[in-house]
DNA sequence: GTTTTTTGTGAGCAATCGTTCAACTACGGA
DNA sequence: TCCGTAGTTGAACGATTGCTCACAAAAAAC
């Protein structure tokens, strides 16, 4: 019944998840958006209902494939747990071909704390790459890559932390040498945090 | 000769860099400015030629006054260095009174990848932070806080990621619990970077 | 072939954007 | 006191914003 759409969904999704990730939600018109996609903001509209539907179409489909993939090939399938970690750190830094670094979630998360739409997108995201290394960092333990006290739910805070942070000097344009250094802290940064911490004096 | 400013420059900044940290560059209107700062756009104009003039203004004194007043405060002066730096961490999460989470340079450095015209501003401001890590490191290291094979300039670079780490998480509204636990594996991985690293297997 | 239903699109809506400027106001120097 | 200079301001500039819709095009239903 109907016409056919002429255009595939995937496709623009993944035309507007790289202009939202170099320009942000609010530095990519509508303009823009029909020039990276092809596709008229009419036809948009029918399907998106609105700039922050598809902004928000765009974040999810960047979890789904994007984050998620990512996590599983570095964090999840290898049988080497921490080397998969490392990798999932310095593939952030080689992006290769791609003229735009950055990470839609980290740019989402700083940008759009004026759209409370995105924050369960964002903490979807987040949470994923957390679990993640969740999951590698007690693989690793199990292996005896790590101290067998290993506090995993902090450590992956911390590494979650500080693989956002990498991701912001990527952006900042720090020079690679750097970036590799901050991989290097991470990897030897595991192992530091024990169960039984010895300063607890926060709060 | 003439007639005198009705405005104060440094309140007139001091308003911008709150509504710039807040909503982004590309979120605060110069008609926000104007109600934020009760300067009529002409008046703007005169002094700061242009909006991007007046961010670039707006973000050195922000690195002026607050970054480089909290890496004194937190990582120059203290007689304890390494509860200077725990305490670094722990005032960037709890934020107190002030509505709105966020580190102008951090929220800069993701979204004004596009203004290229604000990136040595940014870089100002991360090596103000890293230079302070650096500083307290050394410190710490000499009154044997740390160990004595310290690598002092990796592990700056390290925690200057985490603490950026930090601020995208603090943005996405993570539970305090959650941030609190960042900040202890930051302490908790100082010492673990020697300068005779182990795993120097990339590129 | 006609009707029905869905999709594509050119044109353009009101609103807002960053920016400018002539008219006006206030102060210092003569 | 009057003039020159510098700061303020209301109004509006052209451009762009997110968004809409009447109409054309195409495929399914009859």
């Amino acid at each position: 019944m109907g016409r056919k759409q002429l255009w595939d969904q995937d496709e623009v999704l993944a035309s507007a998840m790289r202009l939202f990730r170099h320009r942000g939600y609010l530095g990519a018109s509508l303009r823009d958006i029909e020039e990276a996609t092809g596709v008229h903001p009419g036809s948009l509209y029918r399907t998106f209902q609105s700039k922050d539907g598809l902004f928000r179409a765009a974040l999810d489909a960047y979890n789904e494939r994007v984050v998620r993939g990512r996590v599983r090939a570095h964090l999840l399938e290898p049988a080497d747990p921490l080397a998969g970690i490392r990798s999932f750190f310095t593939s952030a830094i080689e992006t290769g071909a791609e003229p735009d670094p950055g990470c839609l979630l980290t740019n989402t998360a700083v940008e759009s704390f004026t759209l409370p739409q995105t924050a369960t997108g964002v903490h979807h995201g987040l949470a994923a790459i957390e679990g993640g290394f969740a999951d590698a960092l007690t693989r690793a333990r199990r292996c005896g890559g790590t101290p067998p006290d290993l506090d995993v739910a902090t450590t992956a805070a911390h590494l979650l932390a500080l693989y956002q942070g990498l991701l912001v000097l990527v952006r900042a344009g720090l020079p690679r040498t750097t970036l590799h250094g901050v991989t290097d802290g991470a990897m030897a940064s595991i192992g530091s945090l024990r169960t039984s911490r010895k300063q607890d004096d926060h709060e």
